[in-house]
DNA sequence: TTGCCGATCGAACGCTTGTACGGTTCCGGT
DNA sequence: ACCGGAACCGTACAAGCGTTCGATCGGCAA
């Protein structure tokens, strides 16, 4: 960022106000005059400050994409235990989508919509991100464990679905989702696999479990 | 349905057509142009099967939720068992899921740019699909186990997330998904909760089910 | 004061959008 | 042969869209 402070926070601002707006229309039902109008911002004042629709998408994601890993590497930092390094990565998901919900709900649900350039640096970020999330898994995996590329999205998938159904006044809060959501991915991801019944071994598997455990 | 075998047949072409424009361009985006282009009917040709857009995409989401519940619920009438019954809610959601992903991705992602009467419909279903797999894990439930609420929507969050990432040539089939993400919710789910997710018990966990799985 | 420049604005342009309307084609029943 | 309605189409229009452009404001340096 360029030294204006003046200016830096003002783009700041008018980025939240956007990811409020994109967020409630969803971005191509959204319209410039809106911005316009929750930013209190003339409709060409606007352009002063990006050069087109897509880029102040761009922007809005971007910034917010770039503030949670910024904190998701800053604690990583603190341990290479890859269950910890787990925890961490939900705990800072989670409160980070929990505090920021119109601007992750931007990122999650517009996420296609971006072309060429802007596309592709959000893309490959995201990319880097569930990298990180799939490398902490493959350490943790026991022998014989789900498929870590399944496992990785579904964790994403609890998590970044949140948007649809959270209610600030009826739901867990941050810390008590990162227990929930991590209690469940967690030791359904430990958890051993009773493979094939036709295997009569049965070592561990309570046999109360076959309606579960076989197809049929 | 009224008894117009031909209509009806066109009438679902359409929709399967524009569920594809929708769920590549997003219902926004795409326009009624586009979806003549798709269909082969000429613009105001298309209005003579439904009488606005936001019509179309209702009776996209409806249809597709419709046949997505009728089949589960025929499903459902053959066993009472929870366990089961949960099993059949994945299988139902996942196969239909990659079977019509983009009527599914088109129901998932425009869950709220239906207004009035038809947003209201569809959030009803939707609102009863919840309410069914919620009644299911309620009776699946350990003493002090999660929260049932979250713990519904993560399921559903795994499972409709998917539509963002899955890839037919790369990623397991329903069957196998089917497996895999039973496998990590149901453990997670079943699991004990005293045990601390990030420490090193040592023990493995699901010897402790079985008290719970006795009187099935 | 004058001159400059970052910041801001009102007004317009060209284009796409969803939809309305009047007309035309097809076809089974009489 | 003719009719009525279902099925379908070409055209037009008003509204809204993203973006541009020239003008203006305010504060600081000379």
């Amino acid at each position: 960022m360029g030294d204006r402070p003046s200016y830096d926070r003002k783009l700041l601002q008018i980025l939240r106000d956007a990811a409020g707006v994109f967020a409630e229309k969803g971005y191509h039902r959204a319209s410039i005059r809106d911005i316009s109008a929750a930013t209190d911002v003339s409709l060409s004042g606007l352009y002063y400050y990006f050069s087109s629709k897509e880029e102040l998408l761009f922007l809005v994601q971007n910034h917010c994409f770039g503030t949670l890993l910024a904190r998701l590497e800053e604690d990583l930092g603190q341990t290479t235990d890859p269950a910890a390094r787990l925890r961490i990565v939900v705990r800072n998901h989670l409160h980070f989508f929990l505090d920021n919900m119109e601007e992750m709900k931007v990122l999650s649900h517009e996420a296609d919509v971006l072309t060429g350039k802007y596309r592709e640096t959000i893309q490959r970020r995201k990319r880097s991100y569930a990298d990180t999330v799939h490398g902490i898994l493959s350490e943790l995996r026991p022998a014989d464990g789900p498929d870590l590329r399944t496992a990785t999205f579904a964790l994403f998938g609890m998590m970044n679905w949140i948007y649809t159904w959270y209610n600030p006044d009826r739901d867990l809060r941050a810390e008590e989702m990162e227990e929930e959501l991590l209690h469940l991915f967690l030791n359904g991801f430990l958890a051993p696999r009773n493979r094939r019944s036709d295997g009569e071994g049965g070592d561990s598997a309570p046999m109360e479990h076959s309606s579960i455990w076989r197809s049929g």
